[in-house]
DNA sequence: CGATTAACCTGGAAGC
DNA sequence: TGCTTCCAGGTTAATC
């Protein structure tokens, strides 16, 4: 479920106990997410130290004492949750309402350098997740990011580079934003989002945006994405920012989640259209 | 080849 | 109350 600010979101809840920390142990409660978790998954990790939790896109990842990276993508659902082990006080990266226990599927038993113990727990009841271990050499070239677009929020992604991206695509613009080869990390709401800012009708074909509109719609995501991040992760449903906190940025979306209800910048009721099996939310006056 | 659809799962909300 | 239907922030294999 979360898109890059989410996902930024926990990477920096999570970094404060994973950075630098040795894993004691992992507990996994089944043998498979979406997919099967990694051959001897458990062993490859017990005993193991953490490098810097990073983030591609939407997914997490961080280097391992051994030679190979541990990447993680919460998919629709997953979440984690963090408990100071001394104390058995529940750390700031806690859910807001309980979890179901039967969904905790995997345990990270970690010790900081300094000594101390927190328990990261993976919760996830879709099972749209999925971890794996792949060599930190090849990482670059790995199933999971090969072919990924420019991040947003980096230097690759330009006015430029995005209308070159865009160019002779037929799809609609909302689908080309899901695309993660365009650019990575957007998911549907912020795809909704970006498209109400920039002011470009969903609908439109994706070659027809390159150009004015493009660049209006690459500083629009990045606008988009920024502020999601700074106001600490969107939240909805399920999914808890790093503060525990629910009901932050969603309060702020402009026009998803809000079908009938007027547009904020004209009044007319937000509409919602069905495009690649998502829905869409847009206002048919303000977007051409 | 690119573009769309169906499928993977569970749980919560809405409708009857 | 209980049952059914629809919907959900993602990805990808199968199909058009």
């Amino acid at each position: 479920m979360p898109e890059l600010p989410e996902v930024e979101t926990v990477r920096r809840g999570l970094a404060p106990v994973m950075d630098g920390a040795r894993i004691r142990k992992v507990r996994q409660h089944r043998p498979d997410l979406r997919f099967p978790l990694p051959q001897n998954f458990v062993n490859r990790l017990s005993g193991a130290r953490l490098g810097v939790l990073q983030r591609r896109g939407k997914y997490l990842f961080s280097d391992l004492s051994t030679g190979e990276t541990l990447i993680m993508h919460l998919g629709m659902t997953g979440r984690f949750t963090i408990e100071d082990e001394e104390s058995r006080q529940p750390g700031r990266f806690e859910h807001t309402h309980q979890a179901n226990l039967r969904h905790d599927h995997v345990v990270f038993e970690l010790e900081s350098a300094a000594g101390a113990g927190a328990t990261v727990t993976y919760n996830d009841p879709r099972r749209f997740g999925f971890m794996d271990l792949v060599g930190t050499i090849a990482l670059e070239e790995c199933r999971h990011f090969e072919g990924m677009g420019p991040e947003p929020m980096g230097n690759g992604f330009c006015a430029e580079a995005f209308n070159t991206a865009l160019k002779g695509r037929t799809t609609s613009i909302k689908a080309a934003l899901l695309d993660q080869r365009v650019v990575a990390g957007v998911g549907n709401i912020y795809a909704c989002e970006a498209l109400f800012r920039a002011g470009v009708s969903p609908r439109r074909r994706a070659a027809s945006v390159a150009g004015r509109r493009g660049e209006r719609l690459q500083a629009s995501i990045v606008a988009v994405l920024g502020d999601a991040i700074a106001a600490g992760g969107s939240t909805l449903r399920d999914f808890a920012g790093a503060d525990g906190a629910l009901g932050y940025f969603q309060h702020r979306f402009d026009v998803y989640g809000r079908e009938g209800e007027p547009c904020p910048a004209c009044g007319a009721p937000v509409r919602r259209l069905v495009q690649a099996g998502r829905s869409t939310f847009f206002c048919g006056r303000c977007q051409r």
